[in-house]
RNA sequence: GCGGAGUUAGUCUAGCCUGGUUAUGACGUCAGCUUCCCAAGCUGAAGGCCGCGGGUUCAAAUCUCGCACUCCGCACCA
């Protein structure tokens, strides 16, 4: 199934719509996640908890999505968070500065540099709007995080354009309090904000998104010596350095040096489990080894996880070595001391991140989960029963006899323990058919034998199939079925 | 932000060129009847300031201008 149709299935079943639709000026890259969306949601969440954070014994935190001025000056997103751009005084059209310079001259100016040199190489190369030939104003940056004024007098401070910046100017209060030790992982999920310039794409490129970030500290001597690889070890993983993806066990990849350590080895490893267990068709997914000048300004070596879709290829996190980039830069800046000890060393630790972006992973589980049964004229949302939204729909087959009350005595007895939808109204192949859109493993129908024998039938979403099966085994059998793997 | 194409109910859509009563149809939704395990049938109902704002006109979904949003390319990115 393609883009469209996921859109579709989105809007009309309640798993994400645009924000503020009903005014004019609603803005693009904002979108809300409904009923369904947010179900899902939790799911994903939570199995990233287990999968991640649980398994490692990371510590999770939740910090402010507001955060003051120091901050990025520290982390550099004040200065290279930002493109430097002119505007054509005539026609308007705004252009990337470095881009034209180098396009037209074939002079290259680092992104990063002043502005003054941007305006010195155009006025030297007469450098004219290509659109129109007119002339340009004076270049300037456009930063793509949004800046918001605290207090009455507007102290300057910024939306997080990242979760982990928090978790970077915490770390030496969670060393000492959660008696920290090296390797320690951090994660934090939550909001983060980019002034993007274009928003596309519904859930693929959001001016306000969801991050799950884990950054991984730890003592840069010791990047081979770590023991839990072995648990990844044989991994199959595919892996991208130039053109054509490899498959590879982490171990080979170690080995052949394709994955620089172990340690960064492991994380792939883990990270590739729990998009498995997500749902996402990991044969459709790659490691993509950026190059230099791919790489985030703070990156040391990167690795992107992408998963095929009919979007294109979908950037769902980034891996990065980020090295003591951070906790160097705030030390500078704040002056408070970083370093800790490993063992009787003391080090200043480098960062190893996994920043996954929410948003996407949500969408290309939708993707790959959804297909049309043209043999039973349906829509099904395939998903895993432990991602499901809903997990069972408890359904009469018929209102009258009394069935709608003993239905209704199944789903009070239940209701608190699943997630789980009561529908009395309508023709039974069409309930289990909505019920199949949004991804319900299960359904369970009373009908005039249940009075009998106290049975109910058991449906599957995937097979159509059903059992029959005693109401006092409802209970177990959801709990075997829908819990997380 | 640029170029191109669009925007009519939850979804898809007719009408627009050639302005004129109450805006078309399908699917979906809701209620009832019927059936009694897979989108059947019958009856009825709800749901639209035709993307937003200005202009032209006696009259605008329709002509016109501006803006916003969506999609496709460019550029940028989780």
């Amino acid at each position: 199934m393609n883009y469209d149709n996921v859109m579709k299935l989105a809007l009309e079943r309640g798993f994400y719509f645009p924000s503020c639709e009903v005014y004019a000026d609603a803005q693009a890259g904002f979108w809300e996640y409904g009923p369904a969306g947010v179900g899902l949601k939790n799911k994903f969440v939570e199995l990233w908890r287990r999968e991640l954070v649980r398994r490692d014994n990371m510590l999770e935190i939740d910090g402010s999505q507001i955060m003051s001025q120091s901050v990025f000056e520290a982390s550099g997103h004040l200065s290279s968070f930002a493109d430097p751009i002119i505007k054509c005084k005539n026609c308007k059209s705004t252009f990337r500065a470095d881009k034209l310079i180098s396009d037209t001259t074939k002079i290259e100016i680092p992104e990063s540099a002043d502005l003054i040199d941007f305006d010195k190489a155009i006025s030297e190369n007469n450098i004219k709007c290509p659109s129109c030939q007119g002339e340009f104003e004076s270049s300037r940056k456009f930063n793509m995080m949004f800046k918001v004024g605290i207090g009455p007098d507007g102290e300057p401070a910024y939306l997080r354009p990242e979760t982990c910046q928090s978790i970077f100017v915490d770390f030496p209060r969670l060393y000492k309090t959660m008696r920290g030790k090296l390797p320690i992982g951090i994660a934090q999920i939550g909001k983060s904000f980019r002034n993007e310039i274009s928003p596309r794409q519904s859930l693929l490129r959001l001016r306000e998104f969801y991050q799950a970030e884990i950054e991984i500290f730890c003592n840069p001597d010791k990047l081979n010596e770590f023991e839990k690889f072995s648990e990844v070890q044989d991994v199959l993983i595919r892996i991208q350095v130039d053109d054509t993806p490899k498959q590879m066990t982490c171990k080979e990849a170690v080995e052949n040096g394709t994955i620089p350590n172990r340690f960064v080895a492991y994380y792939l490893g883990i990270l590739l489990e729990f998009y498995e267990k997500s749902g996402i068709d990991i044969i459709r997914s790659k490691f993509r080894k950026l190059s230099e000048k791919e790489k985030a300004f703070y990156a040391e070596v990167a690795f992107d996880f992408e998963v095929e879709t009919t979007a294109g290829w979908l950037e769902l996190v980034a891996c990065n070595y980020r090295s003591d980039y951070d906790l160097a830069s705030h030390a500078k800046k704040s002056k408070e001391k970083f370093e800790v000890m490993d063992g009787d060393v003391k080090v200043l630790p480098h960062v190893f991140e996994i920043s996954m972006g929410i948003d996407r992973s949500l969408y290309s589980i939708l993707e790959h989960s959804l297909r049309d049964d043209k043999e039973n004229e349906r829509i099904v949302l395939s998903l895993k029963p432990y991602m499901a939204p809903i997990h069972v729909g408890i359904l009469s087959l018929v209102k009258k006899d009394g069935l709608k009350e003993k239905t209704d005595e199944i789903y009070q007895a239940i209701k608190s323990k699943f997630d789980v939808f009561l529908d009395h109204s309508g023709a039974i192949g069409r309930r289990y058919r909505r019920l199949d859109e949004i991804g319900t493993p299960f359904a369970i129908t009373v009908d005039h034998q249940t009075l009998e024998d106290d049975t109910v039938t058991m449906r599957m979403r995937d097979s159509m199939k059903q059992n029959r099966i005693k109401i006092s085994e409802i209970e177990s059998y959801l709990l075997k079925e829908t819990s997380y793997p």
